[in-house]
RNA sequence: GGCCCCAUCGUCUAGUGGUUAGGACAACAGGUUUUCAUCCUGUCAACAGGAGUUCGAUUCUCCUUGGGGUCACCA
């Protein structure tokens, strides 16, 4: 049998993520387990959000995982480059290949264009999704107006309803039924161990090539995986509804797709996807925080996993060792973070002295890491090394800690303060991003709407994101925090503030 | 909303037609520890609902309900 390749195919457009190390954890041990090779691919086709530094922290996180991949950016490989900024030549010479055999085509569109379709389909109630008015352009006009420079994105064209094609099941498994199916496409998943099918008339022409020259998702994903000569697709199952497109792609080039696992998404508490709008997603928080290698790895491991025989307690060559991918469950898990905390005392507990040292001394440093830009504004109201988790403290607490004086000492009346707190959420919502000084205008701005003193408005809002009247700079943290987190804890503490409201006031 | 995926204790899960439905985390109650933590013991706690198949359904089928994902020139 053929060698078992695997990969881990990261977008490096953030901090590293707890699901990206989830993946790639199943991954590594089901190519390792085989005695295959594991990859890493950096998927960095979105030009507008992909950075070299996240690319490098990701890689980081990785390893510090435990993980090691056999080819990859930084360890090179036959298959190479493994950066897909680096293969834009490829991907174009595959979309000439295609666009020849006719299973794609060019689509002059504007965004606006396709934003009045979609509304219009919204509007009627219809399904979002491109109507193919391109598609039926003459190769030669289409051909003139790229050469004179229109610009165009490349659309695959999906086969309409009703329309016959052989139907490809992807790799072929345990004589499942090949049969052709008009206006059916489909495919088998490994870990649900049944084929998923799809009705072609929902699947619209998807684009291969944006304007900017650079393949999306789905294009690069397809090329790469079969130049890389991956066999087995382990993935989130938020994949499975793009896979008939994917596997249509494979079809038009005349390759044999490799087998596909859809695994359950981590979800927060509420159920939904996980997010950091809900959760703490980035690797380095959690190292920051100091939950230590083994308890990460052994509680991810727990996550839509179970061992035969019936062990919890494991470690990475452990895994390896025994996996299998037949007990991959189908429901997806939620983060629960006791029993994370609860594994990583046990495994700070039972380490050795020597290890212990070294967790301690690993753990400082990523805490360093993570802080950046917060670290010279510690140093400025350091007077031990102890004042580090006076000032810091606030980062990695999951739940809110608050108390009443310190909202009492803003000297704004609860009512007052809710109002305030909503008012905020809501203005920073607007901001994608928001650098301290916009923060400043932020603030000010609802300061004198309401009437404020912009200073009560300050401390508000320290006291809802730091639970703290002494705690580091204001705009400097919100910046640090981010959106996501800071209209987390700005809800949380107008709820905080409603609950504590004094009761039958008036309704 | 269309399409797709999923469904056992609060949470992670075992279970593949016959079990007192098992374990882990949490919670609770004890014990060990001068204290605290560790550690040990115990208790509480689940098959979403309804049809069908079957001698027998947690397990197989269908429906309902619920949850989730996805419908981008982001991955």
């Amino acid at each position: 049998m053929d060698e078992v390749r695997t990969r881990i195919a990261p977008s490096p457009t953030g901090a590293p993520h707890i699901g990206t190390a989830y993946i790639a954890l199943h991954n590594y041990a089901f190519a390792k387990s085989r005695g295959g090779k594991f990859l890493l691919r950096i998927e960095d086709t979105d030009r507008a959000r992909s950075t070299l530094e996240s690319e490098a922290q990701i890689l980081r996180a990785l390893r510090w995982m435990g993980l090691q991949w056999d080819e990859g950016p930084d360890v090179g490989g036959p298959h190479g480059p493994y950066r897909q900024s680096e293969r834009t030549e490829l991907y174009r010479a595959r979309t000439q290949q295609l666009l020849k055999s006719g299973h794609a085509y060019r689509c002059f569109c504007t965004r606006e264009q396709l934003d009045e379709l979609r509304a219009l389909q919204t509007a009627r109630g219809e399904p979002p999704g491109y109507d193919g008015r391109c598609r039926k352009l003459a190769t030669a006009e289409a051909d003139g107006r790229a050469s004179r420079g229109e610009e165009f994105v490349v659309r695959l064209k999906m086969p309409r309803a009703g329309e016959a094609y052989k139907e490809v099941w992807g790799e072929d498994v345990d004589n499942e039924d090949t049969t052709l199916t008009p206006g059916i496409s489909g495919f088998f998943d490994g870990i649900r161990k049944e084929k998923v099918a799809f009705e072609n008339r929902g699947v619209d022409d998807q684009v291969l090539l944006k304007a900017d020259g650079f393949p999306t998702y789905h294009l690069a994903n397809v090329v790469d995986d079969h130049e890389m000569r991956i066999t087995h697709v382990m993935r989130g199952e938020e994949w499975i509804s793009s896979t008939p497109k994917h596997i249509r792609l494979y079809q038009a080039f005349g390759w044999t797709p490799p087998r596909f696992m859809h695994l359950p998404l981590l979800r927060n508490s509420d159920k939904s996807k996980i997010s950091k709008r809900k959760n703490p997603t980035s690797l380095s928080w959690f190292q920051a925080r100091g939950y230590c290698r083994p308890a990460t790895v052994n509680f991810l491991a727990l996550m839509g996993y179970s061992r035969a025989d019936g062990r919890e307690l494991f470690d990475l060559g452990e895994l390896v060792a025994g996996y299998d991918a037949a007990r991959l469950s189908t429901t997806a898990p939620i983060f629960d973070f006791a029993k994370l905390d609860r594994f990583n005392t046990h495994y700070l507990v039972h380490m050795d002295r020597v290890a212990f040292g070294a967790y301690q001394e690993d753990a400082l440093h990523a805490l360093l890491d993570y802080l950046g830009p917060l670290l010279p504004l510690v140093q400025e109201r350091s007077r031990m090394r102890t004042d580090l988790d006076r000032w810091t403290s606030f980062l990695f607490e999951r739940e809110p800690r608050y108390v009443e004086p310190a909202f009492r000492a803003v000297g704004l009346d609860a009512e007052l303060a809710d109002k305030a707190l909503k008012l905020v959420a809501k203005e920073l919502e607007r901001a994608p991003v928001i650098p301290a000084q916009t923060c400043r205008e932020i603030l000010d701005r609802v300061a004198e709407k309401l009437l404020f003193p912009a200073n009560s408005l300050y401390m508000l809002v320290r006291v809802a994101v730091m639970f703290e009247q002494e705690s580091l700079p204001l705009f400097e943290v919100l910046e640090f925090l981010g959106p996501d987190l800071v209209g987390r804890r700005l809800k949380e503490a107008a709820a905080f503030l409603r609950q504590r409201a004094p009761a039958g006031k008036k309704e």
